[in-house]
DNA sequence: CTAATTATTGCATTATTTTGCGGATATCTT
DNA sequence: AAGATATCCGCAAAATAATGCAATAATTAG
């Protein structure tokens, strides 16, 4: 690997999670830690990134950071999005809705396995953009009034010309009984078209968010293929959904 | 194999992977290492990539790599997206194209206007979201690898939904004779799908671009409602679509 | 067509850069 | 203050680059 290759990477690493340790970082990239802080002393230099003691930050003025976003439960999703990597192989087609996990979930494509994606949103589709090795295609339609992302009628005409492999949901509840539920109506909808438009779905959710229930229905458990979430397969509250055939990461 | 020939399968396997190592172009090419260093050499001199130790990587400068929102010639498109705003008017529909100067358009919109805005934009749409007395619609397709817009038959099929009552088209070449005129076939095409989704056309360009021309026809002069440059009005190489029935900003 | 000129290439040699390691310091944590 | 980490320093090995030179290929002039 080049230098400068991996110096980018570390860039992007920051950029994602605005820090990063040099141990963590020496492990990833396979090189010894005093490369990885030659790398951020010279990183720091150049004024792209503040080094502090254990790794280096995201410098506060540096125009790149202006655009970083807040995940909530960050660390959780982390582990989620890292379990949702494994599922992927070469070639398929997938269709990504939601904006934290996969968000993360990006960061941990194999370079060598190439993509097609579709989503609803602006900042998979704007992150996305960087990857060369991934074919995006936006589902266009009107834009939400709260979140950066498509929804609606017109999304969901686009989903009938679309048939993914694997349909990543992220989702705010879930229940043994009722199934997946959103709080939006309009977001319940989107999601329910994405179900039906993949043949299989993975739905990434918080172990909090297990036995919850919001107003508007998505989908009953039979179209779920795998929940994962970022607690061990063995956690209790999953337990219900195995016992129903739902494979559990 | 000629030098000019190994020359272009380097850039090739550059853009396609954004970085190449001497040693692997040595055993790809069949030459020795120091042929492909001079080869790296001579193409960074002339400032189509970057060396860099151990290969070369993508000239970040390139207008191909070019992924950053850096808006040239920006005190020009200030002015003229200040002439653009002008046109504006409550409830109007509109179309945009783009990512410079319709990006500085955006801040120039009254706030006590309400309107509908169609793009293909990613950043545009992104800017866009922050705007609640604007609808914003997404036209949906398959992202450039050039620049974060959507291209091609997907979008062009959405825009036969759509009937704006204004296009501000950015256009970097404009000939009185020839017409619009775009570097990019997919490019070309979308636009043209444009024109003819919209009611009137405003074309924004930099006097500089005037008397241009590029392999791709977008459309001919015909089509055009209004001529935005920086320039006075009266500028002498603008006299000519005057004569023909354009309006000029 | 031939000879002279020029450009290209590979090799040997000599710089330069990069990297990992051991040990001395510094910094953080508790 | 002590133990754990992290950092810094120099050094040596490895990788990469630059340079000069000779052999070969391509081009041009006559």
């Amino acid at each position: 690997m080049l230098k400068v290759e991996r110096q980018n990477m570390i860039l992007q690493e920051i950029r994602t999670h605005n820090k990063v340790h040099s141990s963590k970082l020496s492990q990833l990239l396979n090189v010894s830690e005093d490369t990885i802080r030659r790398d951020l002393r010279e990183l720091a230099g150049n004024g792209h990134i503040k080094k502090v003691h254990g790794g280096a930050m995201a410098n506060p003025n540096s125009p790149e950071t202006v655009r970083k976003q807040k995940i909530p439960n960050q660390p959780e999703r982390e582990v989620i999005s890292r379990k949702a990597a494994s599922l992927l192989q070469n070639g398929q087609v997938i269709l990504m809705e939601g904006n934290s996990t996969n968000f993360l979930l990006i960061d941990h494509i194999p370079k060598e396995i190439t993509l097609t994606i579709f989503t609803n949103s602006l900042q998979l589709a704007t992150k996305l953009f960087n990857y060369q090795h991934i074919e995006t295609i936006f589902l266009g339609g009107k834009l939400s009034n709260k979140y950066p992302v498509t929804l609606g009628i017109d999304v969901i005409n686009a989903l009938g010309e679309v048939h993914a492999d694997l349909f990543f949901a992220e989702i705010d509840s879930i229940h043994e009984d009722i199934g997946i539920t959103d709080g939006d109506r309009e977001s319940a909808y989107t999601k329910k078209a994405m179900f039906r438009s993949a043949s299989q779905a993975v739905v990434m959710c918080l172990s909090s968010d297990i036995g919850t229930i919001q107003p508007f229905k998505v989908e009953g458990l039979d179209k779920i293929s795998t929940i994962i979430t970022e607690a061990s397969p063995e956690h209790h509250q999953l337990s219900r959904f195995s016992n129903k055939g739902v494979q559990i990461l």
